[in-house]
DNA sequence: TTGCAAATGAACGAACCAGTACATTCTCCG
DNA sequence: CGGAGAATGTACTGGTTCGTTCATTTGCAA
């Protein structure tokens, strides 16, 4: 069952819903269509167990870092660049992410456990913004949720975007400098954007 | 022909390219499959011609701007916020450029005419920041392609996953005074990274 | 061992869908 | 008018694909 879930989640994000197949998954895997069907009753709801298993995925890495014990502004960057190298490094999840925007999040508005997973990474970028406020180095008036869109929107622009964007650099595939100058520049950009 | 192009490009913004139905488009358009298939050949040749129209259009709107006559800065939120104003406006070519990075920009790669397209957007951007720094105003060394990806991002994403992303706040859609506030929000961010 | 539910295999069905064959009509120029 | 090429309507086909049917096996508890 576990490896279903991975073969899918491959699948799917590679082709989207309506793109992936469910005959290609059954090759892909050790047991057989009748089992897919048999544990997951349909396309669709194969479909919803891998949004939901990636997504979970996804958090329980985000809950082990310790900004804590870190200034406010280092606290901000590391942030920032874990998030970068979070969605580069999981380039399926950007990916499903994407084909559910497609779909208008129809199947993620079906699955009320993946719908509190962004309340956690509020949280974070709250505190930290609250001590950076109080200890002067930040400016006040300012919603967490805000800067939560911005950081996402940069760092998964990066990913989602590629293809179409990386159409302007003659077809150069990203070199790693030019993806180390990248996560820089958004970095400054977010902390100058908090800074007085 | 234009009607189908028309009708085409719903489709395929909201279904995507495996989504979308020959014979849905045909239906709702005043000719029928036939026709289709005698002006774009195939599903994916019309798949191309929705995109080259799609980038055509937003391009020849684009172009119209005045920024010359502005201040550096007055010219760099005016880009923002008409880029912001311009992505929200045209929900289906966010979703078309959404699906062709979800086939990783197979078919854009087939289209010479449109990897041109983003030259002028680079063009502008570079002036004006040109223009900052000359005045003193914006900082040097930046990459004008960097400040583009940036724009581009924060303004794309706001659009490409308000689905996922609007489930934070528990269905509400998003209210005008929340748009503005998020646009503002954006322009800010922008012209503090460029800033001395 | 017996019995029952969970698990599995092989093949099939029925709908769907991109693309086509064939015939017909329109348009417009000479 | 005549004729050639462009445009169009109708009906069909062949392959694909989700999902099912029916029969069988495995695991495990009593």
């Amino acid at each position: 069952m576990a490896e279903i879930l991975a073969v899918a989640t491959t699948e799917f994000a590679n082709k989207g819903l309506a793109g992936a197949r469910i005959d290609e998954i059954a090759a892909a895997t050790r047991t057989s269509k009748r089992m897919i069907y048999y544990y997951f009753g349909s396309k669709e709801g194969l479909y919803i167990a891998v949004l939901e298993d990636s997504y979970r995925r996804m958090r329980s890495i985000e809950a082990e870092q310790h900004l804590q014990d870190l200034s406010p502004e280092a606290a901000l960057r590391r942030l920032v660049e874990f998030t970068f190298d979070h969605h580069a490094n999981n380039q399926d999840y950007i990916r499903l992410v994407m084909n559910e925007n497609i779909e208008r999040g129809a199947y993620l508005a079906q699955s009320k456990t993946i719908q509190e997973l962004n309340v956690p990474a509020i949280q974070a970028i709250r505190h930290l913004y609250e001590r950076g406020v109080a200890q002067g180095v930040f400016r006040a008036g300012l919603d967490p949720v805000d800067i939560h869109a911005s950081i996402s929107a940069l760092t998964f622009f990066n990913v989602s975007n590629q293809h179409t964007f990386g159409l302007i650099f003659k077809n150069k595939p990203q070199s790693p400098k030019a993806i180390l100058a990248r996560r820089d520049s958004i970095v400054e950009m977010v902390v100058r954007f908090v800074q007085k």
